[in-house]
DNA sequence: AAACGCGCCTGCGGGC
DNA sequence: TGCCCGCAGGCGCGTT
């Protein structure tokens, strides 16, 4: 669920707070993420050290310590991180709380244990192991249109999957990339490699221009998504087509259809999307 | 060898 | 009312 904004989001509402604070201790309730939480590695890395520096990579946020430790969150499906500025009860499905030594509590919560929690040194980087097939950033200058192309031209797959497709551009999930999709003109199950130059570069402009929107508005809270401070984004109200099967289009009225791609719902106006 | 499909996991909403 | 099923979907891995 949550996408870039949503993560970029997340990181943003966390940083005002954590940075330099000194970590006091941690408590493991569960284990049983996506890989098993060495609880060991992460106690011995962290307590005791300065947080310095809140950073992200693609749906992964990095909490950079003064140590030259980094530990890697990522919030799956409806992964949540939780900050108070003092004690409180957990939550249900509340696996890992960080205690601050200024009496702040950072919780990591996720009902469906999809997120993943783990500790590697900063040397380590090139080799943490989710972090080496990411493909770029696209709110980075990286994100061009000629990279994009490449990657288009060379495959058949629909260009809706090559979009979500990590090593091609990270943070783009099913609603975004829906929502960039009407904004090109572009429907989904287009053969990647039929699209021109021209489109492709509708279709990154559009992903730039959503993700930045999205971001704008704290991201989309369609169920669950809370920033830090448990408050909702607000950018479902600006979805085009996503989630809106049976409504009129917003530029030309024509019924959004819902289709199925590989199982995942795509929305789209036929008329506008070719 | 690219690309598809499945399994992981729980909450919730719709339908009967 | 209550139960069951389908859907939500990122990511890694196995299969074709």
């Amino acid at each position: 669920m949550p996408e870039l904004p949503e993560v970029e989001t997340i990181r943003l509402s966390l940083l005002p707070h954590l940075l330099d604070q000194r970590l006091k201790d941690i408590q493991v309730n569960e284990t049983r993420l996506r890989q098993p939480l060495k609880e060991d590695e992460l106690r011995r890395w962290l307590i005791g050290h300065q947080l310095k520096e809140i950073q992200r990579r693609g749906r992964y946020l990095l909490f950079l310590w003064d140590n030259q430790s980094v530990l890697l969150i990522h919030l799956g499906m409806g992964g949540r991180l939780g900050y108070y500025q003092q004690r409180v009860d957990a939550e249900p499905h509340t696996h890992v709380i960080f205690y601050f030594e200024d009496g702040a509590e950072l919780h990591f919560r996720d009902p469906r244990r999809f997120g993943s929690i783990c500790v590697f040194p900063m040397g380590g980087l090139d080799q943490c192991e989710p972090l080496q097939h990411l493909g770029v950033e696209p709110l980075s200058r990286f994100f061009r249109s000629s990279y994009l192309w490449r990657h288009l031209s060379r495959t058949k797959r629909p260009i809706k999957n090559v979009i979500m497709d990590n090593s091609v551009v990270v943070g783009v999930g099913n609603i975004y990339a829906n929502e960039a999709l009407f904004g090109a003109g572009i429907h989904p199950q287009r053969a990647a490699c039929t699209l021109n130059r021209d489109e492709a570069d509708r279709v990154r402009r559009s992903i730039v221009a959503v993700l930045r929107k999205a971001l704008r508005s704290g991201g989309t809270t369609l169920r669950d998504f809370r920033n830090a401070h448990g408050e909702p984004g607000f950018f479902q109200v600006e979805l085009a087509v996503y989630g809106r099967e049976g409504q009129a289009c917003p530029v030309c009225f024509t019924p959004i259809s819902r289709l199925m791609m590989g199982g995942r719902s795509s929305f789209v106006c036929t008329k506008c999307q070719r």
